[in-house]
DNA sequence: TTCTTATATTGACATACATCGATATGCTTT
DNA sequence: AAAGCATATCGATGTATGTCAATATAAGAA
């Protein structure tokens, strides 16, 4: 499995913990394309059903159960999985009526790896 | 030296290279806490000038340097450095007529943590 | 099909903020 | 004091986006 930080080809099992990426110069079309990911990150609500998500068990959960526990308009929540869906951070799946969300952790990865 | 992570002490050295702490579920202040942070990082401009000056032999660069560098009007630049001061994101040190900034490690690791 | 529930989209509105020109402040030198 | 350079602030403007009500779409149940 390979992971690509800036341009670069990693094996997974290659990357330190905590390399320091920020040290080399960012391109501008890198910063845009960091900056558009730390963006979605940059509204408490989506934080917290990031972290909600993560919460559970199942490491999975339904879009009505987020409509409940956030004080949110149904619309609102649903634009905010799309927008997360969008940036690559969550996937979907269907099961019947309901669609559950999960977290996809590879642009974690990279962000976390960015700020060390 | 301690560090404060979501309501908790740690001191440095007792904290792992990678704890999951978005594992947990964000109270409504956290989440707008650490939002905060990461729409400061949610401009292309503000990651650039971070990876300048991460980039710097010295980890420091003066204001001027960072107008001749990006493409930005210096009220521009000057804003995005009070920003990131402000944010705890940048120290600052004036020496003569030029000021210095450099980067303050603490916030960009809790971000990092979070990302875990 | 009809009804009910879950999710998505649309449209409108308000707020946040990145950007710049003009100007102010601050430091150094003459 | 005066001039020159570095940095900060002010005011204005345009754009992006979070939010919700209303509505549409989709899936299962009766």
């Amino acid at each position: 499995m390979y992971v690509n930080i800036r341009n670069m080809k990693f094996s997974r099992s290659a990357i330190p913990c905590c390399p320091p990426l920020l040290a080399g110069k960012l391109t501008p079309e890198e910063a845009v394309q960091l900056a558009a990911l730390f963006r979605v990150l940059s509204e408490p609500a989506r934080l917290q059903m990031l972290s909600l998500i993560a919460a559970q068990s199942n490491q999975e959960v339904c879009a009505c159960e987020l409509v409940e526990t956030l004080g949110l308009s149904q619309p609102t929540i649903s634009h905010h999985l799309k927008v997360m869906y969008e940036a690559g951070l969550l996937g979907k799946e269907r099961r019947g009526t309901w669609i559950y969300y999960r977290i996809l952790q590879d642009r974690l990865v990279v962000l976390r790896d960015v700020l060390a």
